[in-house]
DNA sequence: AACCGTTTTAAACAAGTGTTTAAATGGGGA
DNA sequence: TCCCCATTTAAACACTTGTTTAAAACGGTT
């Protein structure tokens, strides 16, 4: 079928495009000289460049969205058996890791995971609520769940400290070798393993902070 | 002088589009309608878009580096005259502290404070790097002064840390009303101290974790 | 082979972009 | 008053943008 391999290569280079250059850096003419397609097609498969962002941004994000959600409920699971309260590292753990991991396993998954890591700061809602949008109940799981985790929390507090959490995951995210603070030749940065034990490491800690 | 005042115009109608709008989805025509001037008067005083977009970092957030600065140096003397350590939590507040009420003192410093917090994760470098440039020196400071403070920290864990507490404050930067990631009627966010206060509380927590 | 709906293609569209130009305007000093 | 300089203005520039159009090409079915 030669018109599913193009609505393919337009999402792929889509992807690599808005992650790398950002959406509204973005025309179409770039998009499908790169893909090697008409101009046309964009329009004639998804309907419009909006479009074509939510398909690019759902393909991804659902099935990542479900493993982290299934993880989540497996430490619920678990402590329910156990009759104890669930671990709020794992909890972290269930919603960074999968994350971080796809971001690791291709170049394609690394310019979507900074697509969306941009996207909570984004200006223009378009781009904004589409994540939201579909992260929203996943983040709603995370959240009661931590709410069992860290009882001694209030609610507005754990919202906030949530809110920090994100913020410390998006930055994570779009990080790449041309962002970094200092131009440090000294400083080699972490590997990805070490690099998600720290940020394990970094956002317990503030989770659990006493308030 | 009516040339000073077109120049400031322009400069504060270019910071609420470029905060609200982001740099690439503001032209020149917005922001020139907006502070009811000419449309050649941004290339007349400044040159170019790019240099339009300089010249509004640059105004704010010299004066802002200067005062964290000065913060951080006072909290490293008194720590000498003292023959101890510089206690992190000061250091932290005197860098985060500036920030944030300077972002709480007016709606135009609110709109530039949004345009930072989000040239962190600019995908064009043109924003990144006239961010970045500008901030490097009192991140600099700061990284050593935190090096002094925690000593059993590593560098390269150190670094990590604190480029975990710039993701976590650009979002803050960024946030508003519009990007809260849960529609709560329920939870009032916090007010502008007690965001402050959890902040702090946070990012110590992870910056003093356990390496 | 003829027909069909789907997909691809080149071309054009109207609107918007940053920048440049050259003329007009304004006010202070000789 | 005249001149000079800095500033403002309206218009045009060349170019890019997302989208639409209508014709062409394709591939499977009858």
């Amino acid at each position: 079928m030669a018109q599913c391999d193009t609505k393919i290569r337009v999402l792929d280079s889509a992807e690599q495009l808005f992650g790398r250059e950002g959406f509204h850096n973005t025309s179409l003419r770039a998009i499908t000289s790169l893909g090697e397609v008409n101009l046309a097609s964009v329009n004639y498969h998804f309907g419009s460049k909006d479009a074509l962002l939510h398909a690019v941004i759902e393909r991804r994000l659902l099935p990542l969205n479900k493993t982290r959600q299934e993880k989540i409920e497996t430490v619920l699971a678990k402590a329910q058996n156990n009759a104890s309260l669930p671990n709020a590292e794992a909890l972290l753990r269930a919603f960074i890791e999968p994350t971080l991991e796809f971001r690791n396993s291709s170049q394609g998954a690394r310019d979507f995971i900074s697509l969306i890591g941009r996207s909570l700061s984004e200006p223009d809602e378009t781009v904004r609520n589409c994540f939201i949008n579909l992260a929203r109940p996943v983040l709603l799981v995370l959240f009661e769940a931590l709410h069992q985790a860290l009882p001694q929390l209030s609610s507005v507090v754990l919202m906030t400290r949530l809110q920090f959490i994100m913020g410390t995951m998006s930055h994570v995210m779009c990080m790449n070798k041309n962002s970094t603070l200092y131009n440090s030749e000294v400083l080699t940065p972490l590997d990805h393993n070490a690099l998600v034990e720290q940020l394990i490491k970094y956002v317990l800690a503030g989770l659990e902070a006493p308030e």
